[in-house]
RNA sequence: GGCCCCAUCGUCUAGCGGUAAGGAUCCCAGGUUUUCAUCCUGGUUACAGGAGUUCGAAUCUCCUUGGGGUCACCA
C-alpha cells in the first residue's frame, strides 16, 4: 500500500515547483493503486487557507490531479497535536522551557560572536526548580545529545547528520500552538503516509521530524527529496521566470498535458522518452529515477511540447479550448479546415487564436515591410485579373481553388510568386501563413474577392 | 560562516568500470512546402579541475572549485 500526500502551506497560489512535487506524489500513488492525500499546512493562523485552497483546487482541476477523501486542515487538528505533546511531556521526552525571547536573543548573539552556530543550549532540559514568574513556556523536544541521525533518501541515498546539529527545537509555542516540524511528523505518521515526496528545501527538516517519529515510536516513511527547479540562468525561480500561478499557464495558452509532460521530465526521466501521456507517466514513474541535481526551467522546451500537444489535439478539443480565447468555431462548418490550416503554426492557444483571426478577419492594414515587394510592379493588374477569373469560375472546394491558382499562373505565363505574394498579402495582410488554397476555401469566393478589391484600392492610394 | 545536498552539450537528460559519450530542445545547413509553419535529413556544442583505485574511469574514493539548500516560538 502506498499513501502519498501533498502538503502546501497556504501562500496563495500553486506554482510549478509545487505542482511538480504534487504530480510526483500523485503519480506514485496512482501507479501503486494507492492513495493521494491533500493536507493544508495552516498552523500559521494569519494566512487565509480558504483562498489558498480554492487556488490549489483550481490548478488541480485544470491539470487533472485529484486527491482522495477530504482535505486535511492542520488548523482543525490542534487537539490531536496537543494530546501528543502531553504524552511527550508526561513521558519526559519533551519539556517546558522558560527562556524568554530576550534571553534567547542574548544567547544567539553570544554564540554568533564566538562564531558558533546559534542553537538552544538545553538549559531547561533537566530543569527541576521553580519556574520563573511571568514566562509562558514553550515546549521543546529532547533531541538526542550524541550519535547521528541517518535515513535513506529515495533520491539522494543515505543521509547522515550529526545529532549535535539538531538542538532541542520548539514543538509548541508559548501560546500552545504546535510548530511545523512537529505537526508534519504527527500528521504524516497518523495519516499513514508511506512516501514523503517533497522539495529539497525540506531535507534539513527531516532529521528533526525523525526525532519526533522516534520519540513517539512511529515508523518512518520513505523520504524522497526532489531537487529544486531553477530559472533559465540557474538561479532561484522567481515569479518573473516561471514561479507564477499555475493557472497563468492556462491563460497563456498552454495545455495541461504539455505542462505536466514538461514537469515530469524536469528531474525525472525514462530513458530517452520525451512524450508522456498521463497514463504512461503513471505506469512508468518511480521516485528512484528522480535526478539528484537541480534542473532549470526551460521555456523553449515547454513551448515545443505545447506545440506538439496542440498539433495532436482533436478538433473538438481545440474548439472547446479556443472558447477561452474568444474564438468560437463550434457553429462554423469549416472549423476543421480552419484548424487544419492553423494548428501546425501555433505554439500556444493564443498563437492559434491569432492565426485563426488572421484568416477570419479581413486585414485592417498591410505589413509595411512587405508592401513594396508584394504590391509593386504588376501586382495590381494581376490581382484584378485574378478577381475576374475567380468570379467567373467560383471554385467551391480546396482542390478547385488549387487548380484555379495553377491554371491562372499557366495561362498568364507568370511565376507563382507574381500572384502568390500579392494575393497572400491581400488576404492576410502579411507574407506568412496557411496555404492560399486553404485560406481561399475557408473564406469563400466573395470574401476573397472583397479582400482583393480592398488591396487594389490600397495600391491605388499609394 | 557551520552543516547538508549537487556537478554530462546553452537547457532537459541517457549512461550505472570497457560506448565513436546517446536522445530531446535551442541554433545552423539542406530537402519537402507556391510563402510561413509542420515534417524529414545532416551539423556545431558536454563528462568543472586535480589527485588516486583499476589493465581500463563520465561512472568508485579524496581534494579543490563552483552552484544550491538550511540554520525561528515561518512553513
Amino acid at each position: 500500500m502506498v499513501v502519498t500526500r501533498f502538503a502546501p502551506s497556504p501562500t496563495g497560489y500553486l506554482h510549478i515547483g509545487g505542482l511538480r512535487t504534487a504530480l510526483f506524489s500523485w503519480l506514485w500513488a496512482k501507479k501503486n493503486g494507492g492513495t493521494f492525500l491533500l493536507r493544508i499546512e495552516d498552523t500559521d493562523l494569519s494566512r487565509n487557507s480558504d483562498d489558498a485552497m480554492r487556488a490549489i483546487l483550481n490548478a488541480f482541476e485544470w491539470v487533472g490531479l485529484s486527491y482522495d477523501g477530504d482535505a486535511f486542515y492542520q488548523s482543525k487538528r490542534f487537539e490531536l497535536y496537543k494530546s501528543y505533546i502531553d504524552r511527550l511531556l508526561s513521558e519526559g521526552k519533551a519539556y517546558r522551557c522558560y527562556m524568554s525571547k530576550e534571553e534567547l536573543d542574548e544567547l544567539r548573539e553570544e554564540q554568533m560572536a564566538r562564531k558558533e552556530r546559534p542553537r538552544y543550549d538545553g538549559r531547561y532540559r533537566d530543569f527541576k526548580g521553580t519556574p520563573p514568574e511571568g514566562v509562558e513556556p514553550v515546549i521543546r523536544i529532547k533531541a538526542p545529545l550524541d550519535g547521528e541521525i541517518r535515513f535513506v533518501d529515495g533520491v539522494k541515498g543515505e543521509i547522515v547528520i550529526a545529532s549535535s546539529e539538531v538542538d532541542d527545537f520548539v514543538i509548541a509555542r508559548s501560546g500552545g500552538v504546535p510548530t511545523y516540524n512537529f505537526v508534519v511528523a504527527i500528521d504524516d505518521a497518523l495519516m499513514g503516509i508511506t512516501d514523503v515526496i517533497r522539495g529539497d528545501d525540506h531535507l534539513y527538516n527531516t532529521p528533526k521530524q525523525i526525532v519526533i517519529y522516534n520519540a513517539l515510536g512511529f515508523e518512518l516513511p520513505r523520504f524522497s527529496h526532489v531537487a529544486m527547479i531553477n530559472n533559465e540562468e540557474g538561479k532561484k525561480l522567481s515569479k518573473r521566470d516561471g514561479a507564477t500561478d499555475v493557472m497563468e499557464y492556462k491563460t497563456n495558452g498552454f495545455l495541461p498535458e504539455a505542462l505536466l509532460n514538461f514537469l515530469v521530465r524536469l528531474g525525472w526521466s525514462n530513458g530517452d522518452q520525451e512524450i508522456f501521456s498521463v497514463e504512461e507517466m503513471i505506469s512508468l514513474f518511480d521516485p528512484k529515477n528522480i535526478n539528484k541535481s537541480a534542473s532549470s526551467y526551460n521555456l523553449d522546451k515547454l513551448l515545443w511540447l505545447n506545440a506538439h500537444y496542440i498539433k495532436n489535439s482533436s478538433d473538438e478539443k481545440l474548439i472547446e479550448l479556443l472558447k477561452d480565447f474568444e474564438i468560437d468555431l463550434s457553429a462554423d462548418e469549416k472549423s476543421s479546415d480552419i484548424l487544419k490550416a492553423t494548428k501546425e503554426r501555433a505554439k500556444t492557444l493564443i498563437e492559434l487564436a491569432s492565426q485563426i483571426n488572421l484568416i477570419l478577419q479581413a486585414p485592417t492594414s498591410y505589413n509595411q515591410k512587405v508592401i513594396k515587394k508584394a504590391f509593386g510592379g504588376e501586382a495590381k493588374e494581376i490581382l484584378s485579373r485574378f478577381n475576374v477569373t475567380l468570379q467567373a469560375q467560383k471554385p467551391e472546394n480546396i482542390e478547385q481553388f488549387h487548380e484555379l491558382l495553377q491554371d491562372f499562373v499557366a495561362q498568364n505565363n507568370i511565376g507563382f510568386g507574381k500572384i502568390g505574394q500579392p494575393l497572400r498579402v491581400a488576404l492576410l495582410g502579411d507574407m506568412a501563413g496557411a496555404g492560399l488554397d486553404e485560406i481561399m476555401y475557408i473564406l469563400g469566393v466573395d470574401e476573397v474577392t472583397k479582400r482583393i478589391q480592398s488591396a487594389i484600392n490600397f495600391i491605388e492610394s499609394l
